[in-house]
RNA sequence: GCCGGGGUGGCGGAGCGGUCAAUCGCACCUGACUGUAAAUCAGGCGGCCUAGUGUCUACGGGAGUUCGAAUCUCUCCCCCGGCA
C-alpha cells in the first residue's frame, strides 16, 4: 500500500511531454505547432536529418533559422513558426556524426530547460528510435574510439566468421539479429568485444522518465501516399535537386549523402549519372517515401500507444485532459 | 490487303509439351529494429477454405491434337514493325 503511494507519487511528479509521430508528410509539425500555441508549449525536434545543417528542403524544414539564446545553454540554433520555435535543427554538419545518444542528451537538457521556463515540451518527429530512445530511458551501449576501431575491422570479415564470433561471444544476440543484417550484427560484436560485456546485455531501459501522450494524424494511407508524391514534386520545384548539387560541390562526399538515403541518396545518384534520367529518379524517390512512411508505421503500430487524431481540435481536447489531471 | 513479330498475374518481363498458380524485377502488403535508424534487414503477394504434398479458375477468345498445353495445330479478335 505505502509502496503504491510512492508509485502515485513518483507518477505525479514526471514532467509530462507531449509527443507528436507519425509517418513522413503526415503534417506533424503543424500539428505540433498548434499545440505549443495552444499549450504554451515549445517545440523538439527528433528528425535525424534534419539535424545535419545545409539539408534544408530534402529534410523539410520549415520556419525561419534563427539563434535563441536560452539561460544556461547559450546561443541555440532554431527554426520558428508563427513565433514557436523548434529546436535541434542545424545542430551539426553533414560531415559529423550525430546519433541517438547525442539526441537523447540534448532533449533532456532542452526539456529541463522548458521545465525552467514553464515551456511544455512538445517533440515531434519521424525517427521513431530517437523519441523511443528518449522517452523509455534507453541506456545506450557505449561507443568509443576502441568500438569504432574494431567495428571497421569485423567490417573487412566475411560474414561467417563475424557470425561465429557473435555466437560465442553473446547468444542472445545472435539468436535475435537477422543474420543476413549485417549492419546490426556487427555493431553487436563490436560493442561485446570493446566492452567484454555481451551487447545483449547492456541495452537496459531506465524506465518512462515522463508522462507521455502521444499523437499522430490519422490518414488513409492512398492519401498519404499522394501527399508524398506530391511534396517530392514541389520540393524538386522549389530546387531540391540543386540544394544537393551545391553539398556536393561544398566537399561532402557522395557515399556520405547516399547514406542519408531518400531524397539525398536518390537526388545524388542522378546527379552521378547512376540513374540516368531525372523523370525515372523521381519515381524511385517517391516509391522509397512510401516504403519508409510504412516502415514509421510499422514502428508505431507494435510499440507506441498513439492516438491517432482525424484533426488538430481533438488532439487539443485530449492535451487539455492530459495536462490537468 | 500482304509479309513478319507479338498478346502471360496491378505493371515490366521469363517460360515455349509434363515437376507451372507460373523464375525475376517493380508496385503493394506485413514484420524486425537500443550510439550510422530517411539507415539496415526479413517475410508475403490469383480466388476460396476445415489453411493442406487442399480446392477452384487461370497464360487474348473459341475449337482441336495429346495420357497431359501458357507451351503444338486451326480459327477469330487486338497490338507493333515492314510492304502496299
Amino acid at each position: 500500500m505505502q509502496v503504491d503511494k510512492n508509485m502515485i507519487n513518483e507518477k505525479c511528479k514526471k514532467k509530462k511531454i507531449i509527443v507528436v509521430v507519425g509517418p513522413t508528410s503526415s503534417g506533424k509539425t503543424s500539428l505540433a505547432v498548434k499545440l505549443a500555441e495552444h499549450f504554451n508549449g515549445e517545440i523538439i525536434s527528433a528528425d535525424s536529418r534534419q539535424v545535419y545543417i545545409g539539408m534544408d528542403l530534402g529534410t523539410g524544414k520549415e520556419g525561419d533559422s534563427v539563434s535563441i539564446n536560452l539561460p544556461d545553454l547559450g546561443p541555440q540554433s532554431a527554426r520558428v513558426i508563427h513565433g514557436i520555435p523548434q529546436f535541434l535543427i542545424d545542430v551539426a554538419t553533414p560531415l559529423e556524426t550525430y546519433t541517438v545518444a547525442d539526441f537523447q542528451k540534448q532533449a533532456l537538457t532542452l526539456i529541463d530547460n522548458f521545465a525552467n521556463r514553464g515551456k511544455i515540451p512538445i517533440i515531434v518527429g519521424g525517427t521513431n528510435l530517437y523519441i523511443q530512445a528518449l522517452v523509455e530511458g534507453f541506456s545506450i551501449p557505449v561507443t568509443d574510439q576502441r568500438e569504432l576501431t574494431i567495428r571497421q575491422e569485423l567490417e573487412l570479415l566475411p560474414s561467417g566468421e563475424i557470425l561465429d564470433k557473435l555466437k560465442v561471444l553473446d547468444q542472445v544476440s545472435f539468436e535475435k539479429i537477422n543474420h543476413q543484417n549485417l549492419r546490426r550484427i556487427i555493431r553487436a560484436l563490436s560493442v561485446t568485444m570493446a566492452t567484454s560485456i555481451p551487447f545483449s546485455y547492456q541495452q537496459k531501459k531506465s524506465g518512462s522518465n515522463f508522462d507521455t501522450i502521444y499523437f499522430g494524424n490519422d490518414l488513409p494511407r492512398q492519401e498519404l501516399y499522394q501527399k508524398i508524391d506530391k511534396r517530392v514534386d514541389d520540393r524538386i520545384g522549389n530546387g531540391m535537386i540543386e540544394e544537393v548539387q551545391s553539398l556536393i560541390d561544398s566537399g561532402i562526399p557522395k557515399e556520405r549523402l547516399i547514406s542519408f538515403g531518400l531524397e539525398y541518396r536518390y537526388i545524388t545518384l542522378y546527379l552521378t549519372n547512376e540513374i540516368p534520367s531525372k523523370e525515372e529518379m523521381i519515381e524511385k524517390l517517391k516509391y522509397a517515401i512510401h516504403a519508409y512512411a510504412r516502415r514509421q508505421l510499422t514502428w508505431l503500430k507494435n510499440r507506441t500507444p498513439v492516438i491517432w487524431v482525424k484533426n488538430e481540435h481533438q488532439a487539443i481536447s485530449q492535451t487539455a485532459k492530459f495536462l490537468a489531471k
